[in-house]
RNA sequence: GUGGCCGUAGCUCAGUUGGCUAGAGCGCCGGGUUGUGGUCCCGGAGGUCGGGGGUUCGAAACCCCUCGGUCACCCCA
Protein backbone atom coordinates (compact mmCIF):
# COMPACT_ATOMS: atom_id res chain seq x y z
CA UNK A 1 0.00 0.00 0.00
CA UNK A 2 1.12 3.37 -1.15
CA UNK A 3 0.63 6.73 0.86
CA UNK A 4 -2.33 7.06 -1.84
CA UNK A 5 -4.06 4.32 -1.42
CA UNK A 6 -6.59 6.37 0.41
CA UNK A 7 -6.86 8.35 -2.83
CA UNK A 8 -7.15 5.45 -5.23
CA UNK A 9 -9.50 2.78 -3.58
CA UNK A 10 -12.36 5.67 -3.27
CA UNK A 11 -14.58 7.48 -5.90
CA UNK A 12 -12.86 10.21 -7.72
CA UNK A 13 -13.53 13.61 -6.91
CA UNK A 14 -16.45 14.91 -7.43
CA UNK A 15 -18.46 11.38 -7.77
CA UNK A 16 -20.06 9.32 -5.72
CA UNK A 17 -21.31 6.06 -5.24
CA UNK A 18 -25.07 5.55 -4.79
CA UNK A 19 -25.89 2.44 -2.23
CA UNK A 20 -29.21 0.97 -1.20
CA UNK A 21 -31.42 2.67 0.05
CA UNK A 22 -30.41 6.21 -1.18
CA UNK A 23 -30.24 4.33 -4.37
CA UNK A 24 -34.19 3.40 -4.05
CA UNK A 25 -34.98 6.93 -4.27
CA UNK A 26 -32.99 7.17 -7.86
CA UNK A 27 -34.74 4.82 -9.44
CA UNK A 28 -37.82 5.80 -8.62
CA UNK A 29 -37.06 9.06 -9.75
CA UNK A 30 -36.29 7.59 -13.00
CA UNK A 31 -39.03 5.30 -13.01
CA UNK A 32 -41.48 8.31 -12.73
CA UNK A 33 -39.44 9.96 -15.54
CA UNK A 34 -39.75 7.23 -17.56
CA UNK A 35 -43.38 6.98 -17.49
CA UNK A 36 -43.96 10.40 -18.17
CA UNK A 37 -41.99 9.93 -20.99
CA UNK A 38 -44.34 7.26 -21.97
CA UNK A 39 -47.44 9.08 -21.50
CA UNK A 40 -46.39 11.89 -23.52
CA UNK A 41 -45.14 9.59 -26.66
CA UNK A 42 -41.45 9.69 -26.35
CA UNK A 43 -39.28 7.21 -27.31
CA UNK A 44 -36.18 6.23 -25.07
CA UNK A 45 -33.26 7.23 -26.89
CA UNK A 46 -29.51 5.51 -25.52
CA UNK A 47 -26.39 7.45 -26.95
CA UNK A 48 -22.46 6.79 -26.18
CA UNK A 49 -21.28 8.28 -22.85
CA UNK A 50 -18.72 9.89 -25.58
CA UNK A 51 -18.36 11.31 -28.72
CA UNK A 52 -16.03 13.13 -30.68
CA UNK A 53 -15.19 16.31 -29.17
CA UNK A 54 -16.23 18.62 -31.83
CA UNK A 55 -19.67 17.58 -31.20
CA UNK A 56 -19.81 18.93 -28.47
CA UNK A 57 -17.85 21.98 -29.23
CA UNK A 58 -20.62 22.84 -31.56
CA UNK A 59 -22.84 23.51 -28.15
CA UNK A 60 -20.89 26.75 -28.05
CA UNK A 61 -17.59 28.36 -27.80
CA UNK A 62 -18.25 30.83 -25.59
CA UNK A 63 -19.61 28.12 -22.64
CA UNK A 64 -17.45 27.05 -19.96
CA UNK A 65 -18.75 23.83 -20.27
CA UNK A 66 -16.54 23.39 -23.51
CA UNK A 67 -14.01 25.84 -22.38
CA UNK A 68 -12.61 24.63 -19.90
CA UNK A 69 -14.79 21.57 -18.21
CA UNK A 70 -14.79 18.95 -21.00
CA UNK A 71 -13.11 15.52 -20.08
CA UNK A 72 -11.26 15.05 -23.74
CA UNK A 73 -8.99 11.85 -23.97
CA UNK A 74 -7.17 10.67 -27.19
CA UNK A 75 -8.14 6.70 -27.88
CA UNK A 76 -5.11 4.67 -29.30
CA UNK A 77 -6.19 5.25 -32.42
CA UNK A 78 -5.59 9.27 -32.31
CA UNK A 79 -9.39 9.96 -32.47
CA UNK A 80 -10.17 13.66 -29.63
CA UNK A 81 -13.14 12.23 -27.96
CA UNK A 82 -14.71 13.64 -24.84
CA UNK A 83 -17.17 12.57 -22.13
CA UNK A 84 -20.37 13.86 -22.19
CA UNK A 85 -20.98 17.10 -20.83
CA UNK A 86 -24.39 17.47 -21.62
CA UNK A 87 -27.07 15.79 -22.97
CA UNK A 88 -28.75 17.27 -25.88
CA UNK A 89 -26.01 17.54 -28.44
CA UNK A 90 -25.47 13.70 -28.76
CA UNK A 91 -29.30 13.44 -29.26
CA UNK A 92 -29.01 15.74 -31.73
CA UNK A 93 -25.95 14.25 -33.42
CA UNK A 94 -27.91 10.95 -33.46
CA UNK A 95 -30.76 12.71 -35.11
CA UNK A 96 -28.54 13.57 -37.68
CA UNK A 97 -26.48 10.50 -38.17
CA UNK A 98 -30.00 7.81 -38.10
CA UNK A 99 -32.62 10.83 -39.66
CA UNK A 100 -35.59 9.43 -38.17
CA UNK A 101 -39.17 10.42 -39.01
CA UNK A 102 -39.97 13.76 -37.52
CA UNK A 103 -40.97 15.14 -35.00
CA UNK A 104 -39.35 13.22 -33.16
CA UNK A 105 -39.76 12.80 -29.73
CA UNK A 106 -37.05 11.11 -27.32
CA UNK A 107 -36.20 11.14 -23.88
CA UNK A 108 -33.04 10.26 -21.77
CA UNK A 109 -31.26 9.29 -18.57
CA UNK A 110 -27.88 9.11 -18.61
CA UNK A 111 -24.64 10.74 -16.78
CA UNK A 112 -22.81 14.08 -17.40
CA UNK A 113 -19.02 14.76 -16.99
CA UNK A 114 -17.74 18.00 -16.08
CA UNK A 115 -14.04 19.17 -14.52
CA UNK A 116 -15.16 21.12 -12.43
CA UNK A 117 -14.84 21.83 -8.83
CA UNK A 118 -17.51 20.08 -6.66
CA UNK A 119 -19.90 21.38 -4.18
CA UNK A 120 -23.15 21.01 -2.92
CA UNK A 121 -25.35 20.04 -5.83
CA UNK A 122 -22.45 20.50 -8.26
CA UNK A 123 -20.55 16.79 -9.34
CA UNK A 124 -18.01 16.29 -11.50
CA UNK A 125 -20.48 13.24 -12.97
CA UNK A 126 -24.22 14.18 -12.23
CA UNK A 127 -26.83 12.32 -14.18
CA UNK A 128 -29.70 14.04 -15.52
CA UNK A 129 -33.24 13.00 -17.54
CA UNK A 130 -34.00 14.91 -20.35
CA UNK A 131 -36.84 15.01 -23.47
CA UNK A 132 -35.91 16.67 -26.55
CA UNK A 133 -38.14 17.24 -29.61
CA UNK A 134 -36.60 17.65 -32.94
CA UNK A 135 -37.85 18.24 -36.64
CA UNK A 136 -41.25 20.77 -35.55
CA UNK A 137 -40.84 24.37 -34.65
CA UNK A 138 -44.43 24.67 -33.51
CA UNK A 139 -44.83 26.92 -30.30
CA UNK A 140 -47.68 23.82 -29.01
CA UNK A 141 -43.82 21.45 -29.14
CA UNK A 142 -42.55 24.40 -26.95
CA UNK A 143 -45.57 24.48 -24.38
CA UNK A 144 -45.66 20.47 -24.36
CA UNK A 145 -41.93 20.10 -23.19
CA UNK A 146 -42.55 22.69 -20.87
CA UNK A 147 -45.53 20.73 -19.90
CA UNK A 148 -43.77 17.63 -19.08
CA UNK A 149 -40.71 19.02 -17.10
CA UNK A 150 -43.34 20.93 -15.33
CA UNK A 151 -45.63 17.78 -14.37
CA UNK A 152 -42.13 16.21 -13.51
CA UNK A 153 -42.02 18.34 -10.49
CA UNK A 154 -45.52 18.34 -9.61
CA UNK A 155 -45.61 14.77 -9.57
CA UNK A 156 -42.93 14.38 -7.14
CA UNK A 157 -44.48 16.64 -4.91
CA UNK A 158 -42.23 19.62 -5.42
CA UNK A 159 -44.29 22.97 -4.35
CA UNK A 160 -41.21 25.02 -4.77
CA UNK A 161 -40.30 25.46 -8.30
CA UNK A 162 -40.62 27.43 -10.23
CA UNK A 163 -40.74 28.07 -13.59
CA UNK A 164 -39.01 30.96 -15.68
CA UNK A 165 -39.15 31.45 -19.46
CA UNK A 166 -37.52 34.02 -21.84
CA UNK A 167 -36.63 34.24 -25.53
CA UNK A 168 -33.58 34.26 -27.45
CA UNK A 169 -35.10 35.33 -30.35
CA UNK A 170 -34.15 34.62 -33.78
CA UNK A 171 -30.31 34.34 -34.58
CA UNK A 172 -30.48 37.60 -36.45
CA UNK A 173 -32.39 39.14 -33.45
CA UNK A 174 -29.91 38.18 -31.18
CA UNK A 175 -26.97 39.40 -33.17
CA UNK A 176 -28.55 42.52 -33.38
CA UNK A 177 -29.28 42.57 -29.44
CA UNK A 178 -25.78 41.51 -28.79
CA UNK A 179 -23.73 44.33 -30.28
CA UNK A 180 -26.51 46.85 -28.73
CA UNK A 181 -25.83 44.70 -25.28
CA UNK A 182 -21.81 44.79 -25.53
CA UNK A 183 -22.05 48.73 -26.47
CA UNK A 184 -24.60 49.39 -23.42
CA UNK A 185 -22.27 47.68 -21.10
CA UNK A 186 -19.02 49.00 -22.21
CA UNK A 187 -20.39 52.21 -22.00
CA UNK A 188 -21.79 51.89 -18.71
CA UNK A 189 -19.33 49.54 -16.53
CA UNK A 190 -16.21 51.34 -17.34
CA UNK A 191 -16.08 51.81 -13.31
CA UNK A 192 -16.56 48.25 -12.50
CA UNK A 193 -13.15 46.72 -13.93
CA UNK A 194 -11.50 44.59 -15.83
CA UNK A 195 -13.26 41.31 -15.34
CA UNK A 196 -16.14 42.84 -16.50
CA UNK A 197 -15.00 44.68 -19.51
CA UNK A 198 -13.54 41.75 -20.27
CA UNK A 199 -16.40 39.87 -20.46
CA UNK A 200 -18.95 42.29 -21.79
CA UNK A 201 -16.67 42.36 -24.82
CA UNK A 202 -15.95 38.54 -25.42
CA UNK A 203 -19.49 37.46 -24.14
CA UNK A 204 -21.84 40.25 -23.10
CA UNK A 205 -24.76 37.35 -22.81
CA UNK A 206 -23.08 35.98 -20.02
CA UNK A 207 -22.88 39.51 -18.32
CA UNK A 208 -26.70 38.95 -17.57
CA UNK A 209 -26.80 35.87 -15.37
CA UNK A 210 -23.49 37.20 -13.50
CA UNK A 211 -24.18 37.36 -9.42
CA UNK A 212 -21.83 40.28 -8.73
CA UNK A 213 -23.46 42.84 -6.35
CA UNK A 214 -21.40 45.65 -8.16
CA UNK A 215 -22.65 44.77 -11.54
CA UNK A 216 -25.97 44.16 -10.74
CA UNK A 217 -26.99 48.24 -11.27
CA UNK A 218 -25.70 47.82 -14.50
CA UNK A 219 -27.10 44.56 -15.16
CA UNK A 220 -30.58 45.35 -14.14
CA UNK A 221 -30.83 48.88 -16.59
CA UNK A 222 -29.29 47.19 -19.71
CA UNK A 223 -31.47 46.75 -22.73
CA UNK A 224 -33.48 43.31 -22.84
CA UNK A 225 -33.52 40.99 -25.69
CA UNK A 226 -37.27 40.83 -25.54
CA UNK A 227 -37.54 44.18 -27.14
CA UNK A 228 -35.24 43.18 -30.13
CA UNK A 229 -37.53 39.84 -31.06
CA UNK A 230 -38.11 39.97 -34.54
CA UNK A 231 -42.25 39.31 -35.43
CA UNK A 232 -41.31 35.87 -35.90
CA UNK A 233 -40.06 35.53 -32.51
CA UNK A 234 -42.21 37.67 -30.56
CA UNK A 235 -45.37 35.73 -31.98
CA UNK A 236 -43.51 32.37 -31.49
CA UNK A 237 -42.84 33.75 -27.56
CA UNK A 238 -46.74 35.18 -27.41
CA UNK A 239 -47.97 32.29 -28.60
CA UNK A 240 -45.54 30.10 -25.94
CA UNK A 241 -47.35 32.22 -23.09
CA UNK A 242 -50.90 31.46 -24.30
CA UNK A 243 -50.33 27.66 -24.00
CA UNK A 244 -48.45 28.04 -20.69
CA UNK A 245 -51.63 29.82 -19.42
CA UNK A 246 -53.96 27.49 -21.03
CA UNK A 247 -52.91 24.54 -19.39
CA UNK A 248 -52.57 26.50 -16.02
CA UNK A 249 -48.87 26.50 -15.49
CA UNK A 250 -47.25 29.08 -13.70
CA UNK A 251 -44.64 30.57 -15.35
CA UNK A 252 -42.74 33.92 -14.80
CA UNK A 253 -41.27 35.96 -17.75
CA UNK A 254 -37.03 36.64 -17.07
CA UNK A 255 -35.79 39.05 -19.43
CA UNK A 256 -32.54 38.51 -17.94
CA UNK A 257 -32.25 34.44 -18.32
CA UNK A 258 -29.57 33.46 -20.43
CA UNK A 259 -28.65 29.72 -20.40
CA UNK A 260 -25.22 28.31 -20.41
CA UNK A 261 -25.08 27.21 -24.16
CA UNK A 262 -25.07 29.04 -26.92
CA UNK A 263 -26.86 27.03 -29.04
CA UNK A 264 -30.38 28.16 -27.71
CA UNK A 265 -32.59 30.23 -30.31
CA UNK A 266 -36.29 31.51 -29.23
CA UNK A 267 -37.77 29.62 -26.43
CA UNK A 268 -35.68 29.20 -22.77
CA UNK A 269 -36.67 27.99 -20.05
CA UNK A 270 -35.60 27.30 -16.54
CA UNK A 271 -37.11 25.57 -13.12
CA UNK A 272 -35.37 27.14 -10.03
CA UNK A 273 -36.14 26.00 -6.19
CA UNK A 274 -37.00 28.59 -3.65
CA UNK A 275 -36.28 25.65 -1.43
CA UNK A 276 -32.27 25.67 -2.69
CA UNK A 277 -29.86 28.16 -1.96
CA UNK A 278 -29.45 30.73 -5.11
CA UNK A 279 -26.24 29.70 -6.05
CA UNK A 280 -27.03 26.65 -7.30
CA UNK A 281 -31.13 26.82 -7.50
CA UNK A 282 -31.54 25.10 -11.14
CA UNK A 283 -32.90 22.18 -10.99
CA UNK A 284 -34.01 21.53 -14.73
CA UNK A 285 -34.00 24.08 -17.79
CA UNK A 286 -33.73 23.98 -21.67
CA UNK A 287 -34.89 25.61 -24.68
CA UNK A 288 -35.30 25.84 -28.70
CA UNK A 289 -32.18 25.51 -30.63
CA UNK A 290 -33.01 25.72 -34.27
CA UNK A 291 -29.99 25.55 -35.62
CA UNK A 292 -27.73 22.86 -33.75
CA UNK A 293 -28.58 20.32 -36.28
CA UNK A 294 -27.55 22.48 -39.17
CA UNK A 295 -23.84 23.03 -37.52
CA UNK A 296 -23.61 19.34 -37.08
CA UNK A 297 -23.94 19.31 -40.88
CA UNK A 298 -27.49 18.20 -40.78
CA UNK A 299 -30.26 19.60 -42.86
CA UNK A 300 -31.86 22.54 -41.21
CA UNK A 301 -34.39 20.96 -38.19
CA UNK A 302 -35.76 22.92 -35.30
CA UNK A 303 -34.94 21.03 -31.78
CA UNK A 304 -36.42 21.60 -28.48
CA UNK A 305 -35.78 19.85 -25.09
CA UNK A 306 -34.27 20.26 -21.62
CA UNK A 307 -32.30 18.43 -18.72
CA UNK A 308 -33.12 17.92 -15.27
CA UNK A 309 -30.31 17.03 -12.54
CA UNK A 310 -31.22 13.93 -10.99
CA UNK A 311 -28.84 15.01 -7.98
CA UNK A 312 -30.36 18.29 -7.80
CA UNK A 313 -34.32 17.09 -7.66
CA UNK A 314 -33.47 14.56 -4.81
CA UNK A 315 -31.79 17.72 -2.55
CA UNK A 316 -35.12 19.65 -3.40
CA UNK A 317 -36.63 16.75 -2.12
CA UNK A 318 -35.00 16.68 0.64
CA UNK A 319 -35.51 20.92 1.42
CA UNK A 320 -39.09 20.47 0.61
CA UNK A 321 -39.45 17.26 3.02
CA UNK A 322 -40.80 15.04 0.26
CA UNK A 323 -40.03 11.56 0.52
CA UNK A 324 -39.91 10.10 -3.12
CA UNK A 325 -40.23 6.40 -3.30
CA UNK A 326 -42.97 4.32 -0.74
CA UNK A 327 -41.68 3.44 3.28
CA UNK A 328 -43.61 0.61 3.28
CA UNK A 329 -42.23 -3.25 3.53
CA UNK A 330 -39.22 -3.60 1.36
CA UNK A 331 -40.10 -7.64 0.80
CA UNK A 332 -43.34 -9.69 1.21
CA UNK A 333 -41.68 -12.26 3.25
CA UNK A 334 -38.81 -13.46 5.03
CA UNK A 335 -38.03 -17.03 5.12
CA UNK A 336 -36.57 -18.78 8.19
CA UNK A 337 -35.29 -21.99 8.60
CA UNK A 338 -35.38 -24.06 11.29
CA UNK A 339 -32.78 -26.74 10.58
CA UNK A 340 -34.09 -27.57 7.68
CA UNK A 341 -31.94 -26.07 4.92
CA UNK A 342 -33.07 -27.90 1.39
CA UNK A 343 -37.15 -27.40 2.27
CA UNK A 344 -36.21 -24.24 3.46
CA UNK A 345 -34.28 -22.93 -0.05
CA UNK A 346 -37.33 -24.52 -1.96
CA UNK A 347 -39.84 -22.39 -0.17
CA UNK A 348 -37.83 -19.27 -0.91
CA UNK A 349 -36.98 -19.84 -4.45
CA UNK A 350 -40.66 -21.07 -4.92
CA UNK A 351 -42.09 -17.55 -3.34
CA UNK A 352 -39.54 -15.81 -5.46
CA UNK A 353 -40.77 -17.82 -8.82
CA UNK A 354 -44.36 -16.94 -7.48
CA UNK A 355 -43.51 -12.89 -7.76
CA UNK A 356 -43.07 -12.28 -4.39
CA UNK A 357 -40.43 -10.30 -3.16
CA UNK A 358 -38.39 -12.85 -0.70
CA UNK A 359 -35.45 -13.33 1.32
CA UNK A 360 -33.53 -15.40 3.80
CA UNK A 361 -30.81 -15.74 5.82
CA UNK A 362 -27.23 -17.30 5.40
CA UNK A 363 -24.35 -19.08 7.19
CA UNK A 364 -26.78 -21.30 9.73
CA UNK A 365 -27.21 -18.58 11.87
CA UNK A 366 -30.13 -19.47 15.24
CA UNK A 367 -33.68 -19.07 14.53
CA UNK A 368 -33.93 -15.80 17.01
CA UNK A 369 -30.90 -14.71 14.93
CA UNK A 370 -32.98 -15.31 11.99
CA UNK A 371 -36.05 -13.37 13.30
CA UNK A 372 -34.47 -10.64 14.03
CA UNK A 373 -33.15 -10.22 10.43
CA UNK A 374 -36.55 -10.68 9.17
CA UNK A 375 -37.18 -7.52 11.37
CA UNK A 376 -34.44 -5.33 9.96
CA UNK A 377 -35.42 -6.49 6.15
CA UNK A 378 -38.52 -4.42 6.57
CA UNK A 379 -40.23 -7.70 5.48
CA UNK A 380 -44.27 -7.76 5.62
CA UNK A 381 -43.97 -11.34 7.15
CA UNK A 382 -42.07 -13.52 8.74
CA UNK A 383 -42.33 -17.48 6.98
CA UNK A 384 -40.65 -19.95 9.34
CA UNK A 385 -40.09 -23.49 8.07
CA UNK A 386 -39.29 -26.69 10.75
CA UNK A 387 -40.07 -29.97 11.42
CA UNK A 388 -42.92 -29.28 13.29
CA UNK A 389 -44.42 -27.51 10.53
CA UNK A 390 -42.85 -29.98 7.90
CA UNK A 391 -45.12 -33.11 9.48
CA UNK A 392 -48.11 -30.99 8.99
CA UNK A 393 -46.87 -29.98 5.59
CA UNK A 394 -47.61 -26.20 6.37
CA UNK A 395 -45.52 -22.83 7.33
CA UNK A 396 -45.61 -20.78 10.02
CA UNK A 397 -46.72 -17.58 9.02
CA UNK A 398 -45.76 -14.20 11.34
CA UNK A 399 -47.24 -10.62 10.42
CA UNK A 400 -44.18 -8.37 11.88
CA UNK A 401 -46.33 -5.74 12.36
CA UNK A 402 -48.68 -6.75 14.56
CA UNK A 403 -46.96 -9.86 16.04
CA UNK A 404 -49.75 -12.30 14.80
CA UNK A 405 -49.06 -15.85 14.12
CA UNK A 406 -50.71 -18.21 11.71
CA UNK A 407 -50.09 -21.64 10.58
CA UNK A 408 -50.97 -22.06 6.06
CA UNK A 409 -50.39 -25.04 4.27
CA UNK A 410 -47.37 -24.92 2.24
CA UNK A 411 -48.87 -25.18 -1.31
CA UNK A 412 -50.65 -22.21 -0.14
CA UNK A 413 -48.19 -19.66 1.53
CA UNK A 414 -47.44 -17.78 -2.00
CA UNK A 415 -50.93 -17.25 -3.14
CA UNK A 416 -52.20 -15.81 0.55
CA UNK A 417 -49.11 -13.73 0.40
CA UNK A 418 -49.59 -12.76 -2.80
CA UNK A 419 -53.02 -11.81 -1.52
CA UNK A 420 -51.63 -9.73 1.30
CA UNK A 421 -49.56 -7.91 -1.11
CA UNK A 422 -52.55 -7.01 -3.09
CA UNK A 423 -54.41 -5.73 -0.33
CA UNK A 424 -51.53 -3.80 1.11
CA UNK A 425 -51.72 -2.00 -2.33
CA UNK A 426 -55.15 -0.42 -2.12
C1' G B 1 -8.35 27.72 -11.02
C1' U B 2 -8.91 30.71 -5.95
C1' G B 3 -10.42 30.81 -0.76
C1' G B 4 -12.78 29.20 4.26
C1' C B 5 -13.80 25.07 7.46
C1' C B 6 -12.94 19.95 8.54
C1' G B 7 -10.52 14.61 8.65
C1' U B 8 -10.76 9.98 15.93
C1' A B 9 -14.48 2.69 15.45
C1' G B 10 -19.50 0.91 9.92
C1' C B 11 -22.34 5.92 11.25
C1' U B 12 -22.71 10.60 14.41
C1' C B 13 -19.33 12.55 17.54
C1' A B 14 -16.43 13.30 22.90
C1' G B 15 -11.41 13.47 23.90
C1' U B 16 -10.17 19.41 29.14
C1' U B 17 -3.45 23.91 29.07
C1' G B 18 0.28 17.62 24.72
C1' G B 19 0.79 12.74 29.82
C1' C B 20 -2.34 6.32 32.28
C1' U B 21 -4.03 -0.26 27.85
C1' A B 22 -8.15 6.13 22.88
C1' G B 23 -14.08 6.73 24.70
C1' A B 24 -19.75 7.33 24.06
C1' G B 25 -24.37 6.71 21.44
C1' C B 26 -26.28 4.17 17.35
C1' G B 27 -25.16 -0.04 14.29
C1' C B 28 -23.03 -5.08 14.15
C1' C B 29 -22.25 -10.19 16.60
C1' G B 30 -23.56 -13.40 20.80
C1' G B 31 -26.36 -14.46 25.29
C1' G B 32 -30.88 -13.83 28.78
C1' U B 33 -32.38 -22.53 29.29
C1' U B 34 -34.05 -25.94 24.97
C1' G B 35 -38.13 -22.91 17.75
C1' U B 36 -39.64 -16.06 17.21
C1' G B 37 -38.08 -10.13 15.71
C1' G B 38 -39.07 -5.01 16.96
C1' U B 39 -38.72 -3.02 23.85
C1' C B 40 -35.38 -4.29 28.07
C1' C B 41 -30.82 -6.45 30.46
C1' C B 42 -25.72 -8.59 29.95
C1' G B 43 -21.40 -9.51 27.12
C1' G B 44 -18.27 -9.10 22.68
C1' A B 45 -15.89 -7.75 18.11
C1' G B 46 -14.25 -3.45 15.70
C1' G B 47 -9.67 2.12 15.47
C1' U B 48 -1.90 2.14 12.04
C1' C B 49 -6.83 8.96 15.77
C1' G B 50 -6.49 10.16 6.74
C1' G B 51 -0.97 9.54 5.21
C1' G B 52 4.25 11.26 5.68
C1' G B 53 7.79 14.16 8.19
C1' G B 54 9.05 17.31 12.42
C1' U B 55 8.99 19.46 17.68
C1' U B 56 8.96 16.84 22.62
C1' C B 57 10.92 12.59 27.89
C1' G B 58 5.94 11.92 25.82
C1' A B 59 1.39 13.96 20.28
C1' A B 60 -5.15 12.12 18.42
C1' A B 61 -3.88 16.95 20.24
C1' C B 62 1.53 21.68 18.29
C1' C B 63 4.29 22.79 13.21
C1' C B 64 5.14 21.57 7.84
C1' C B 65 3.86 18.78 3.54
C1' U B 66 0.39 15.69 1.25
C1' C B 67 -4.25 13.15 0.27
C1' G B 68 -9.35 13.47 1.06
C1' G B 69 -14.13 15.69 2.54
C1' U B 70 -17.17 19.95 2.69
C1' C B 71 -18.73 24.88 1.61
C1' A B 72 -18.16 29.32 -1.26
C1' C B 73 -16.46 32.14 -5.79
C1' C B 74 -16.53 31.55 -11.42
C1' C B 75 -20.32 28.78 -13.88
C1' C B 76 -23.79 25.22 -14.20
C1' A B 77 -28.06 20.29 -13.38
Amino acid sequence: MTEDAGAIYRAPVGTHDVLAPESTRWIEVVRRFADRAERFGYGLVITPLFEHAEVFERVGASTDVVRKEMYELTDRGGRRLALRPEGTAPVVRAYVQHHPTPPWKAWYVAPNFRYERPQKGRYRQHWQLGAEVLGIDDPDVDVEVIAFAHGFYVDLGLRQVRLRINSMGAPSDRAVYIDVLRKYLLDHGASLGEEFLTRAEQHPLRVLDAKKEEWQDVIERAPQLTEYLGDAARVHFERVQEGLEALAIPHELSPRLVRGFDYYTSTTFEFASDALDAAQDAVGGGGRYDQLAEEMGGKPTPGIGFGIGIERVLITCEAEGVTVGGDGPALDAFVIDNGLGEASTLLVAALREAGLRADRAYGGRSVKAQWKLADRSRAAYGVMLGADELARDAVAVKDLATSTQIEIPREQVAGWLLARREERSK
